[in-house]
DNA sequence: GTACATCAA
């Protein structure tokens, strides 16, 4: 035979439940109340309501949100409670007198599909009764809509409108164990309402292991006396399958390679199901695709009866390959889906039997002394590998294959550390200010962030103009920059075009900036993309150059095909557009005004300059470029135009992302005079003509 | 010479 033997050996210690709380029904299920109208399908949506394992809990879990101002609900996969819930609380009163029961989800499609399921089960047009609501699509009646679906930033958005949230009688936090930004944010200020709103109901749906945390946080009792809490609990079980776990009987040296052995060894020796493996990022996915695909062609060469089809899975990956990861395959195909952690959360793939987990995660960390993020391989915690192993329980029992030994396993942290600990803190303190919240340092967080990066956001909006010297929010600028969904520096840098002069062009750079990987290319094309890309690429840097692809988008009436032809990501660009419009609408209602550089560069860079100045670097003889701020090393990133040109001078950039090198994302030369002239405040001229940045010293 | 986890407003 060809293909090498496996040489990985695997043990199982005893099996262990995957029970994991989640996320989206089982697809039979949606199946079986599609249809609505005819009124014996109507009795059976109700019979498949009542089999979900959260009906048993009905009269307990409305009786707790009776008695107590908020419940923690610790429901494993597949027990319905994210259908269900908001429907009993309807049904028992909760949505009177005009009032909404609000569920929030951190992600788009979970709160759009979720809505649309319980709208389905109710007989009920979507955006009337049950509607949801997400960025760029609201489908709600603020008259109608007793049950909302929204994603939890679009809920820290309307707190700005609604700082009570009188809306709403009832909010559950769904998901709350992923301990998203948006989610801490919402935590937080929630308990801070309920002092003030003592007939505000929450509801946090959260996973066994942060359930005590939650409880103990929301609970205002400090009597001592239990009869006095203000916290209920309850548990609902899951309805999956059972997941088999295999250890590896001595550490990997290679997870790469051993994940090419393992996926052949279950081909080899495992009955039929699909596979799943999870690795950190691009380039490993790629490998072990090219690999395995490698390897399945020898197979197939000897004949054996069922065949491998090898499909990557990562967010940067072209539409419509990542559709094939959704695709059903015949029963002579054993699919095997490589994914980065996309796979985890994000996105369901059916017919999983078996797992592979590697123990490791791209994580992004925030080093809070020099306001640098990084990108770091970071060891998986004890609830990311429980996931990981459920998603092979989904239809039947399956088989998790860690890669590391048990002893490893118990090593892991028992949970990820939450984002508020791990990011640039300048949007959440600016969200913040806008609320009314005066001292940050002193807000209730359930965990709370470094103070040193609530320090580090200060100075920055401080900088901007956002603050004034008592850290109050400044009128308008700083309420204003607080409104934008984007980051300070954005914010500014779209207040301040209009005075610029280019108003509509910083509109659309802002845009193409949210948006990740413009340019796309498969590995097989890189040549001919890196061609056609170039065409669009100008000396100054890579916000003009998007601003180039998006001006030759519109005047190709936003074609497909166009994008398809010159490798462009033609999703990222409509998704753009939208967000284009929203900015545009917002720099109205400022009374921004509307104007065009009319093609004259050194405008649209100077605007650039006035919110990213904190953001600037010259060249070092060494070839590199040292950061104005401390002095550090930073290098052009090698996804930007400017890599591999001749290299600027002073350049600004829109951030630092550290892997190998620190290396700047979104570079855009610049002149020095431009930042003493834009950030006096900031910068000063020193000797031999070159810049000094004040805050390095002070400190 | 080098290279982007994921989600959201």
């Amino acid at each position: 035979m060809a293909a090498p033997r496996s040489t990985m050996k695997f043990w199982k210690p005893g099996s262990e439940a995957p029970g994991v709380s989640e996320e989206r029904e089982l697809p039979t299920e949606t199946a079986a109340s599609a249809v609505v109208h005819n009124p014996h399908a109507a009795l059976s949506v109700e019979k498949q309501r009542q089999k979900l394992p959260v009906f048993k809990h009905r009269n307990n879990i409305l009786y707790l949100v009776e008695s107590y101002q908020t419940v923690v609900i610790v429901g494993e996969t597949g027990c319905g409670k994210s259908t269900q819930i908001p429907q009993y609380l309807l049904e028992a009163g909760w949505a009177a007198e005009g009032k909404v029961i609000g569920v929030t989800q951190p992600r788009r499609v979970a709160a759009t599909s979720v809505a649309n399921r319980v709208a389905e089960e109710r007989g009920a047009h979507l955006g009337h009764e049950v509607g949801y609501s997400i960025r760029f699509d609201d489908c709600s009646d603020p008259h109608a809509t007793r049950i909302k679906f929204l994603t939890d930033g679009m809920l820290a958005r309307e707190m700005m409108a609604d700082p009570l949230l009188q809306a709403y009688s009832v909010l559950m936090l769904d998901e709350a164990h992923e301990r998203t930004l948006h989610t801490d944010i919402a935590i937080g200020l929630l308990k801070k309402i309920q002092r003030k709103r003592r007939d505000l109901r929450v509801i946090v749906a959260s996973a066994t292991l942060d359930a005590k945390k939650f409880q103990n946080f929301f609970n205002l009792n400090e009597s001592g006396d239990p009869n006095k809490d203000t916290c209920g609990i309850v548990s609902v079980e899951g309805r999956t399958f059972p997941v088999d776990i295999f250890y590896t009987l001595s550490p990997v040296p290679d997870y790469v390679k051993a994940t090419v052995e393992t996926v052949l060894k279950i081909h080899e020796t495992e009955d039929d199901g699909d596979v799943l493996a999870f690795l950190t990022g691009q380039e490993e996915v790629e490998t072990v695709v090219c690999m395995l695909q490698e390897q399945a062609r020898t197979l197939s060469r000897h004949g054996l009866k069922k065949h491998l089809r090898v499909l990557p899975m990562y967010a940067g990956l072209p539409y419509s390959e990542q559709m094939r990861v959704f695709e059903r395959v015949p029963p002579t195909v054993r699919k095997v889906v490589v994914a980065t952690n996309i796979a985890e959360t994000s996105i369901t793939i059916n017919g999983i039997v078996f797992v592979i987990d590697c123990a490791f995660v791209k994580l992004r960390a925030y080093d809070s002394r020099t306001a640098i993020d990084s990108l770091v391989v970071t060891p998986i915690s004890k609830a990311s590998a429980s996931q990981r192993a459920g998603r092979a329980g989904r239809i039947r029992a399956g088989k998790c294959f860690r890669l590391y030994t048990e002893e490893d396993f118990e090593k892991l942290p028992e949970s990820t550390v939450p984002e508020m600990q791990r990011c640039d803190l300048a949007p959440v303190v600016l969200h913040l200010k806008a609320l009314g919240v005066d001292n940050v340092l002193r807000f209730n967080f359930l965990s709370p962030p470094p103070a040193q990066s609530l320090v580090q956001a200060l100075e920055l909006l401080y900088a901007l103009g956002g603050l004034d010297q008592y850290g109050r929010l400044s009128e308008p600028v700083g309420v204003h920059m607080a409104e934008f969904p984007l980051s300070p520096m954005f914010a500014k840098m779209l207040l301040e075009s209009g005075n610029f002069g280019c108003s509509k062009e910083i509109v659309t750079i802002a845009a193409m900036m949210q948006i990740q990987n413009v340019f796309v290319a498969l590995p097989n094309q890189k040549k001919a993309a890196a061609r056609e890309h170039r065409k669009f690429s100008v000396a100054e840097g890579d916000h003009l150059t998007m601003l180039n692809v998006y001006e030759a988008f519109e005047k190709h009436q936003k074609s497909s095909r166009w994008c398809q032809e010159h490798f462009l990501n033609y999703r990222g660009l409509v998704r753009a557009a939208s967000i284009r419009e929203q900015l545009r609408r917002m720099l109205n209602k400022f009374r921004v005004p509307r104007n065009s550089s009319e093609g004259d560069p050194d405008v649209i860079l100077r605007c650039i300059v006035s919110g990213f100045f904190a953001n600037a670097a010259r060249l070092h003889h060494s070839g590199s470029y040292r950061t104005l701020r401390d002095d550090r090393e930073l290098h052009i990133h090698p996804n930007s135009v400017l890599y591999g040109e001749k290299p600027p001078k002073w350049v600004v950039f829109n951030e630092v992302l550290q892997t190998s090198k620190y290396f700047m994302r979104d570079v855009t030369a610049v002149e020095s005079a431009w930042l003493v002239e834009l950030a006096p405040h900031f910068y000063k001229q020193a000797k031999h003509g070159s810049l000094a940045s004040k805050r390095s010293k002070i400190l």
